[in-house]
This record gives structure tokens, sequence and C-alpha cells, in this order.
DNA sequence: CTGGTTTATGCATACGTTTCCAGATCGGGC
DNA sequence: GCCCGATCTGGAAACGTATGCATAAACCAG
């Protein structure tokens, strides 16, 4: 038994396929007894649409690609979910694809959305650089990018005001009395590192004081490379009383370095993070951390999208702030009088 | 200007469009210089063919559709990460819609996926029930459940070996020394809950231990739930020295109530989860729990979908076990000789 | 009753592919 | 030189929908 068509329940009706197409958009031009009695008729025979065929006369899959890095990293996954929920709501369907950060990987899934004729594409923490671009402005649909990872101008983004919240982070520190201030950075010289290193600097600059070369370390976004970075800073002669992290994965690699040094936090050292990853309620300390606005990130970027789909000027650059999260894993500097600061 | 189609590059090659779209397929029919010369054309070009117009045709839009509860959840983000990667292999593409667990809206994306003609569907811990199934199986397309919360045997499913696993874990309980052993369950009455609790009764009965009903209590899979539940399981005059917990996500709550009780886990109350989240690993003391093989069991359904589409027969119901995996929550009962159990 | 509007419907075409069938070209055996 | 088969290519129909245009029916004013 084939799927019904149109035909099939333009001919139940005795009504041209036409008439039933247009009873189904719901025209105006019909009368409104007619679309009721097919609208029944293609009810009781279970007749769906074909989005296919819709799509290749209109020119539009109201369809949209998420490329991502990986959906296992629930960074990523809270983003995706809020793309997924402002698409939905307005009839659109989502397709993801993992780059697992091989840009020759994240090329054919974008060449595959190419494709499948999406009508626009966002993706997240990209990773691919420059050769990256041409390509993608070649293709004709509008492209937003979630915290990209290299700068550009030439398309859309949403992205975390890593400056501003990393500098209100590392304010934070200051204030509980610490002098002695590391950062735990990320190796590879992404954009976001690039940027939460200068607001770590500029807060230092602001409290006058004086930025060490020795108490910055690089890790690799994970927790095995921030474990491996905080030992190097506590092997350190003078070892900083408080660290930055880069973000959570890095601090939670940190918090194991620091315990297995026989260190407590954060009464010997104080440590903050950034993203708010739902585990940073669940370590031990609860970990103070920098608060990514995900699922608003992620509805940003699909609604952009929807600007540039109707044809509108879109910003071509959102900064959303992010928000200081206090939990256990910073105190006062000890024998530091918090008043006095 | 329009995107070009497989005419333009007809003409610019001086041939009839079928030939052009044998060329890009590869059909030996042609001539390779032919082949070649076409494909050099259309690579110039910058044609992509149009999966949609193709998809008309063919009656195969090599997509499939997946929906979860929350993508934000991450036992589900891993899951979907398996299937997306199984998918993209065989140049497949996945829809991905989240139903936030409301029968409603799960309904509507379905329909959604109807419409867009997907060849599979896959559907992760489904809280919808009977009245689900008749939708599902009247359209034409094959269907995979993951961890389907409400048993039915009509259609594909992969799920956890809840039983063994959770018959093992507290075994590891038992093992330990343990004698008052509480089960922390989902108050929802789903499938895998049902599943586990039979696991926990029939360690108990191996070991010859009765069951004693006090020992029940319920959340609601979340952290929340499991803080309360695990309040009254502290709250009982004699009060477990072990708690097998339903999932990590009631155990996270679980171990915040015993740290709030001023007691220690696994001191005072040895702790075991389920799931093995990311999160595990990382909370103080790390969760022993029983690992599911999120990515596989993910890959599988796809496995399985493939072989369905392919016309093959395919197992009704797959199961893969459990692992438990030992971290610091369980600890031999204070003042027992493990030797001795 | 007639002619001109308005209203409701049907016809035909287009969207961009795939694929069946027919036709053209070519080489070779007789 | 002719015919046959093999090899390659083109023509045309089909997939299921949307929509511009034509047309039929109904209405109303004169």
């Amino acid at each position: 038994m084939r799927k019904l068509s149109i035909k099939d329940i333009a001919a139940a009706a005795g009504v041209s396929h036409s008439t039933v197409s247009r009873a189904l958009r719901g025209s105006p031009l019909l009368k409104p007894e007619t679309v009721a009695r097919i609208r029944q008729i293609a009810q009781e025979k279970g007749y769906t649409a074909s989005a296919v065929a819709r799509s290749l006369v209109t020119r539009r899959t109201q369809t949209i690609g998420v490329v991502v890095t990986t959906i296992a990293d629930p960074f990523v996954a809270e983003v995706v979910g809020g793309i997924e929920e402002a698409a939905n709501d307005r009839g659109y369907s989502v397709f993801l694809a993992n780059s697992n950060a091989q840009p020759e990987r994240e090329m054919k899934v974008v060449q595959s959305f190419a494709e499948r004729r999406v009508d626009g594409i966002i993706v997240t923490s990209s990773r691919v650089g420059a050769l990256y671009t041409p390509m993608l402005s070649n293709m004709k649909v509008p492209i937003v990018l979630i915290n990209n990872q290299h700068p550009g101008e030439f398309v859309h983004s949403v992205m975390i005001a890593n400056l501003e919240a990393s500098r209100q982070a590392v304010q934070h520190l200051i204030a509980l009395g610490h002098r002695r201030i590391g950062y735990l950075g990320d190796r590879f010289g992404y954009q976001s590192d690039t940027e939460r290193f200068a607001g770590y600097r500029e807060a230092l600059d602001c409290a006058g004081l004086p930025f060490q070369p020795e108490l910055v370390a690089h890790g690799d976004g994970r927790p095995e490379g921030g474990w491996a970075a905080m030992q190097k800073l506590l092997a350190l002669p003078e070892r900083p009383t408080a660290v930055f992290c880069y973000n959570d994965m890095s601090a939670l690699g940190a918090l194991r370095a620091v315990r297995e040094a026989g260190l407590r936090v954060p009464q010997d050292i104080s440590l903050v993070g950034f993203d708010d990853l739902f585990v940073a309620q669940f370590t031990d300390p609860p970990l103070t951390t920098v608060r990514q606005p995900k699922a608003q990130m992620g509805r940003l970027a699909m609604e952009t999208l929807f600007e540039l789909l109707e044809g509108a000027q879109a910003a071509q650059l959102l900064r959303v702030p992010g928000e200081l999260i206090l939990r256990q894993s910073t105190a006062p500097l000890a024998g530091h009088d918090r008043a006095a600061a």
C-alpha cells in the first residue's frame, strides 16, 4: 500500500488535487465547508502531507542544520536544547551533526546540509579556522556561530561576554584578598581563552596587581589537562592562593590536583571555573563559576537565524553577559580580613 | 542567482540531464571519460545535488528522526551521540526533537517526522504509554525504542539489562557486609524502576536477607527527589547502612542528604547509583555506580534500524549488560570483616 | 434578462531528480 | 556491404506538492 497523496484524497472528495492542496493549507479562496469536508476526509484516511514534495516547489525546507563538536559535551547539549526549542516553536526541524572537532568532518556535514537544502545553519564552538568561511559563505544560506573559536567578522554570531565575565570572576578573587592569582587556560589559542585571559589581565591591572607570567598555565580544556596544569602551578616556589580556570572541565582537573597534593579548596586555594556545567553543583566543594546562559544562547542564535531568513538585518555579533555564581570553592585569603580589602 | 540544477550543468557539458544524473551517481553505463568530464564541470560550477528532489523520486530520505525527552539530559546526550555517529557513517542525517516528556508534544514531533518522510525513528526513554503505539505503528516506518519506560512487545527496542545489573550492584553491597540495604526508586512506576527493584529483591533473596518495605523510598529520578527520599530513609529508627539508588541523579540528591545529616559516605552509609553519568566521577566521594554503555546503545539502536530498513529481521529486544563501576561511595560495613562475609 | 463582478474551483505547469525505454552509434563477423 | 549485438546517450514520465491563470457558477444592479 503506497503512501497516499493529495490526489488520492482529491478523488475521494470528488475535487481536484489543487483544491485539496488549498484546503489543507487553509486557503481563504475556498468555501469553508469545502475546507472542512476535505480535511475531514484527509483525517479519516490518515493522510500526511509530504514535506519533501512541498519543499521542492516552495524552495524552503523549514529545516536548519546544527553542527556541534560533540553532543556528548554537556555545554553543547544545553545550547542545542535551546536551539531545538526555538526552532520547534516555529515549525522548524533541526538536523544535528557531530564534527568531533575534525575539520574535514565538519566540512562533510556542512556539505550534507547543503544537499538537504537546510534554510540555515548554526555552528557551536567551531574550531575550524579561516579556510572554513569561504565555503560557508558561498553556500547561500545564513549561518550563525555560537562561541566561535576563531575571530572573523563575516558571519553572524552570539558569544558570551568573555572579557567582562572573567574580569568579574577575578575581581571576586581580588576582593577576597587574593594577590597571587593564577590563570589556568587553554593551550590551543582559541578566542574564548584569549578573551578570558584578557579579562584576567584587566582585573589585575585595575587592582594594581602585577602580572606574573609564571602564574599562567595551560591545559586542554578537559579535566586531564587541567590536572596537569594545576600541578605545575602547585609546584611553584610560591604557589598561587587562587586560580581562575578557563572552564569548568579544567577546574575539575584542577580540583583533583589540589586534593591529591594534600591541600584543601577553598582553605588553601580558591578555585573559579567558567561555564557552570551541571557538574559544578556537585563537586566537592561546589564550584564557584561563571554561568553561561546556554539554552538562551541557543535560542538567541535561532532567533538571529529567523531574522536572517526573513531578510531582516541582524546583529553581526551578539554578546550575552555571564553571571558569577558563588559557591564554596572560593574563600577569603587565609589571615585576610575581608573588610580591609 | 538561482541554485543550479542538473540541467544547468547538462547544458554546460552539452549532454542531457539524464547523463549528468548518471555521471554524478557513478553509473557504470557511462563512458568513464564522460563521467570525469561532467564531474569536473559540476565541481567547477559549485553544484550540489538536491537531496529533496532525489528523495521525492527515490522515496527514501536517508534521514532518521530521534525523539528524546530533553537533549540537555546528559544520559540522553550520550545516547544521541552514538546514534548520530552510526547514522552519519552510513550517510544518514538525523533530525533531533525534544518531547520534554509531554505526550502531546511527542505526538507532534512524530507527526512532523512523518511529514518529513524520515526512513525510521528512534525514541529514547519515552514515557508515553499505550495510546502511543497505535499511532507509531500505523505510520509505515520502522521504530526502535531505547530504554522504553512502558512495556510493550510490538516494537523493537534496546534496553539495559536492568535486573541483572541491579542485582549485581546490590550483591556488591551485600558482599561488603551490609544487611540493611535501602532501595531509592522512582515514584512514576517506569519499567526501569520496576526492573531494578526486582533485581534488588533478587539479590536480597539470594543472600537470604529479608525484604523490609520500610527501606524502600521513592524519588523522582532527579536530585531533589533523591534528596527527599533519602531524608525519609535517614529518619528511620534503624536506618539503612547502604542504599541502592535507581539512578545517579537520585544518588546526587541522596549524597547531599547524607552530608546534611552530618553523616559520611561511605563510612556511615554506602551509596550506589545507576547510569554512570559523567558527574559520578567528580562527586565527593566519587560514586560507585552501574555504567550503561550509552553511546553503544545508541549505535545498537541505529544498527537495528538499518537492519529493519534493509528489510531484514531484527531482534525485537536487545538487552545490553551494565557494568558495575567501583568508586569510593561504597565501603565494608563498619566493624565488618570482609573476609567473613 | 443581460452584463459585469465576485466567488469558488479546475487545469496546467513547475520544482529537481531518477529511471525506464528507445534510439543512435560503433565494431565486427559473415 | 549488411546485419547483429554491444555500448552509450537522450527523451519522457514520474515522484507529490504549490500556484498562476482560466473558467464556471452565482449573484446583483440595471
